[in-house]
DNA sequence: GAGTGGTCTAGACCACAAT
DNA sequence: TTGTGGTCTAGACCACTCG
């Protein structure tokens, strides 16, 4: 049994940054530290834990970054954690809950899987020559035992041959590349947009012919750029909805959460 | 005129790091330095500044922060810029480009600009006492000449009084809070959902009822958590996408672009 | 004036990648 | 073996906030 970490452990492997951020984290959520409460100030840390500054400081802005604390020149970094989070609980939470946190059930139908020459739209897409195989499949998910998206994905057969003959049914297509495969993906791009559900759709979804839908598109890239999956899903539009969190930093904005009804890591 | 800076300028108030990043990423835009090319060490951006490895280092990593470059260890940094962007731009810039860019006309029409007594639902929302004064306004958004969206707006008239008699026609809300009241945006939360236009949305938005469009409501906040503005917009569904590039970076995911078909930021 | 975070210097040792 | 980025130290000066 382990016990909690209270100093930073200096023959560990782990940078003694990340142990500090942990330590942060970990203090701030079972002290159950409010908005707007202070930290320690960076010299405090420092002694405190025995480290210099540019380690307090690299935690610090890991932590900012998260968005649980905000850090002010002359003033010092008071927690600003669950805020944003918790009005959002209060007024905008109502008939789908972030079921990812809650635990709803989850499960996924396997409709179809084969490998198929890719064609020649999904072929550009992916960035491979026409006709190169692909894993193909459909599947529908459902969330507590409605089901909520319908799912087409395109993944190049030569990324990752294993998945020519497994069951994805209620498992996640990501976790299975990158704990089989080996494939971790770096970067993704997501396209929402309004739809109508037209009869084979609403069919699987259990609506009517015409009832809206959210169409996304995606695709995922390794590291260097490959695309690894393209999919196309179509989500009930009166159960699904999205939600953004974004928080300005250094005159950008940061995304904080990117909440999904239905869990879209397959 | 402005010569193009190719040095830090040490009496500059801008700090070295931030000189660094910008001349880094004009030299990656104008020398056209494709995905994969390699940065200079940062030993040798060091010399070549005269700066320490500190400022240099934080320059690098704001850039990878926005995906600009890719640092490796043992390796070096390479350049990741356009790849993602581009692939997009060849697979699914479609009907709808990304019109921040492209300069695209846009136009607001105000339909309705009135100080009430808060409505008991926005008031939860705004955290305000029920009746307190806000400012309420519709808008009605074009692009290219065509109504892209109808946005209702409730912003507290205490926050910003001299919003209750501005004429808001072509002008951002946020740029006027901004300049005018001071008032910064620091976070915000957005949700997006599927739905039918009704009879008056279809009408403003030269639709048929029922067609579909996109509904985002969003709370934007102040640095301490101060709800500022609450707006909720219906998006014609056949003129509208958003688009989301999500990166990994040290165990999270990271915002690359958050690029939305209409200006949102009114 | 005292304390804070923001910026910066000039070193150091390490793990990793390439040769 | 050499060079890279990752981590870390021990200082320093600054602008800012607050009393």
């Amino acid at each position: 049994m382990q016990k909690m970490m209270k100093t930073i452990d200096f023959h560990s492997y782990i940078p003694y940054y990340r142990q500090l951020y942990s330590l942060l984290k970990d203090t701030i959520a079972k002290q159950g530290l409010k908005s707007g409460q202070m930290l320690p100030s960076e010299s405090e840390l420092c002694q405190q834990y025995g480290i210099s500054r540019t380690v307090v400081r690299n935690a610090l802005q890991d932590l900012e970054s998260e968005g649980l604390i905000r850090r002010r020149k002359g003033k010092g970094s008071i927690v600003t954690g669950p805020k944003i989070s918790e009005g959002l609980a209060q007024t905008l939470t109502g008939f789908y809950q972030d079921m990812a946190e809650r635990g709803l059930a989850t499960r996924t139908s396997v409709l179809l899987h084969e490998t198929i020459p890719c064609p020649g739209k999904i072929a550009s897409i992916l960035n491979l020559a026409p006709q190169t195989p692909v894993i193909h499949s459909n599947r529908l998910r459902y969330v507590e035992g409605e089901p909520i998206a319908l799912v087409t994905s395109y993944v190049p057969l030569q990324l990752c041959p294993a998945l020519e003959h497994v069951d994805l049914t209620d498992r996640s297509l990501y976790e299975f590349l990158e704990t089989t495969c080996g494939i971790t993906i770096m970067s993704a791009n997501r396209v929402l947009e309004s739809s109508s559900a037209d009869e084979s759709q609403a069919r699987h979804l259990e609506i009517e012919p015409g009832d809206p839908v959210m169409k996304l598109e995606s695709i995922s890239y390794l590291e260097d750029g490959t695309p690894v999956e393209y999919f196309l899903a179509f989500h009930r539009g009166d159960r699904t909805r999205f939600e953004i969190n974004l928080m300005r930093v250094r005159d950008r904005w940061r995304l904080l959460g990117w909440n999904q009804p239905v869990d879209l890591s397959f």
